[in-house]
DNA sequence: TTGATATTCAACCAATTGGTTGAAGAAAGG
DNA sequence: CCTTTCTTCAACCAATTGGTTGAATATCAA
């Protein structure tokens, strides 16, 4: 199983943290410094955070002197989107199937009653 | 930050055995045992996996007697996907903003050529 | 050069994850 | 009853994650 992207990709939204960061990347560049701000915990906890976003590519880093910019990176997000899509369609036609199937069931016995 | 139940799901999807395990699911109901047959691991780690995808209800238990029969249930991927879409959505919209600058910018151009 | 700022690297620690083996418990089949 | 089957529980171990502090590195600025 070859899937080690997506693994990346999923762990790296499973964290609170991670995800906050993601959103404040929402507003634009940002350095490790002004990320790590907000956040009760040191910048070096951040920075890890940041180096498990960029594993899974879903974050950019564009270095500009000793300042790091990081921006976001949506492409993984597809990744992503396309298994838990394919799988919940998979559900929803499978439950329209069942509810047919109750439905012509409903039916059968209407007539039966008739 | 009162996001447990999407860390769960997300961090219950970010590993390869636990996604095959739900599609093993889709093809319904079945036992822990019949589940860990075709992997390559003890049956207790299997067993372990499946509390983590209960844990993110993504995995319903039906208990008969000795027999224990998992389900999936796709209800928490709406709220993994409901994240992601959300996201990317952001995303497009901000591509469709900046695609529609640089074309005005470039009838622009056209005009003053004229 | 000197000093402040921005960042990572390194070592450490606790908690979680991912696996093992060996039991225990509960139900089925003789 | 006894044995087998299905499953979890408990203890253990290695690797990863999530955090800390202290140092190294690199750049800016005076």
């Amino acid at each position: 199983m070859r899937s080690e992207r997506l693994d990346h990709i999923m762990t790296a939204l499973g964290d609170p943290t991670r995800r906050a960061i993601l959103a404040r990347l929402n507003a634009g560049e940002a350095r490790v410094t002004d990320i790590a701000a907000p956040f009760d915990m040191s910048l070096n906890a951040v920075s890890k955070h940041i180096r498990l976003l960029e594993r899974a590519d879903l974050v950019k880093r564009r270095k500009a002197g000793r300042e790091h910019y990081l921006s976001f990176n949506a492409a993984p997000l597809d990744e992503a989107s396309e298994w838990i899509e394919q799988t919940r369609m998979f559900w929803a036609r499978r439950l329209d199937t069942l509810e047919c199937v109750l439905k012509s069931d409903l039916q059968e016995k209407k007539g039966r009653k008739k």
